[in-house]
DNA sequence: GCATAGTGTGTACGATCGTCCAACAACTGC
DNA sequence: GCAGTTGTTGGACGATCGTACACACTATGC
């Protein structure tokens, strides 16, 4: 099972073919072999729900943004919510992964507290992407129980991940305090400053 | 928000006397003989969006939960947006009453962080409808802008009833943290103890 | 009584949806 | 070469959607 062409932009295919029967330059025929396909699906459907919500995202759109067929979408997913709860579990996970590297990089006890108001504020004014996708998944979690597997490992790693630099009650409140502060700043008209942050941060994590 | 229906009987408040609602004889308005019909179409929209969530909504779920036919729908409003609009903009005013209220009635300044810890647990640990709606109506902000208007001014009211008791850095800081301990108590698997949340209010609140 | 105007509704239309499946392309063993 | 297997896809199906609109109904003006 030796896959040569898994390397290549997998959208220029057939380009080698000794046979050219003329086929729609769009379409993908037969087997073509490409491990990047489930990625792409993926992200294409976080992509969509980004900017369409979930409300707005169909199989078909997902298909048209990863450039895949619409019989894709059942062949490597069954159904939609089992895209949609892989989808999610990825996103959490990225993000999960992205705050532990950051909070790992914190190794000086003394400035930790500054350290952690610099990374905070890096979430607090991230970018809409991501915080549109994380208020899509803390919908989906208040209403259906079983997402709430994804968003409590989520919120666990996040805690584990604090208690690097402060005790397991400051860690967790911290964790929510960023929460609230995050939607804040996403929904209200007023932008929150970065010296509130600080502020806050300080008095939670006073002791 | 509605505590007092399930929604289950939808029709045993009206018609409390046989006679016809008196219309001024110049009025343009002609006879509406069910004026109750537009309230009972949002309080359903709100129904349905708990429990099916926005993706789940449509007019024919909303007609049938008010027990209105279809063609109610596109009368009484300018299509779905308008509807989802008008159906939030209920929901963030009517729980703002109520946080306003509950504000006012702490009167003593010696025992008001007491008594907001109170107020707070109350929300925290309050029913799951109104945390949904919170969250199906924070995705549509987060994602659609002109939703902002809704929640900013639902945020502006919450920091204005703080202040009657906190300065307002503090209060806004309050108000984060009462959304991000929220959150988390609805989206983990572990509970939060109400020590946890004294002790933020304690932390957050110091001078 | 009739005419009128505004209120309310049943229904149909076109669009879009998720899902399924027979058919097809490419690869493997012979 | 051929047959079988696996990966992949285009199109069809029934369901559901938002919206529009012709029509029924009823209170009012005369």
């Amino acid at each position: 099972m030796t896959t040569d062409d898994g390397a290549d932009d997998p959208r220029s295919n057939q380009e080698h073919g000794p046979t050219p029967p003329p086929r729609r330059p769009g379409s993908r025929l037969g087997r073509s072999n490409d491990p990047d396909r489930r990625d792409r699906i993926i992200d294409a459907c976080l992509e969509v729900i980004s900017q369409a919500g979930i409300a707005g995202t169909s199989h078909r759109k997902v298909a048209a943004r990863a450039d895949v067929p619409l019989g894709a979408m059942t062949y490597y997913f069954d159904g939609m919510d089992d895209l949609l709860r892989e989808a999610f579990t990825r996103f959490a996970t990225t993000v999960s992964d992205r705050f532990e590297r950051r909070m790992a990089s914190v190794t000086d006890p003394a400035t930790a507290r500054e350290a952690v108001v610099a990374i905070i504020l890096q979430d607090v004014y991230g970018d809409d992407r991501d915080l549109v996708l994380s208020h899509e998944l803390y919908t989906l979690a208040a209403r259906d129980p079983s997402y709430r597997s994804i968003t409590s490992a989520w919120m666990g790693r996040s805690r584990a991940a604090l208690e690097r630099h402060f005790d397991p009650q400051t860690a967790s409140l911290l964790d929510a305090l960023i929460e609230g502060l995050t939607i804040h700043r996403a929904l209200d008209a007023q932008p929150r400053d970065s010296h509130d942050v600080a502020v806050a941060v300080a008095r939670i994590t006073a002791s």
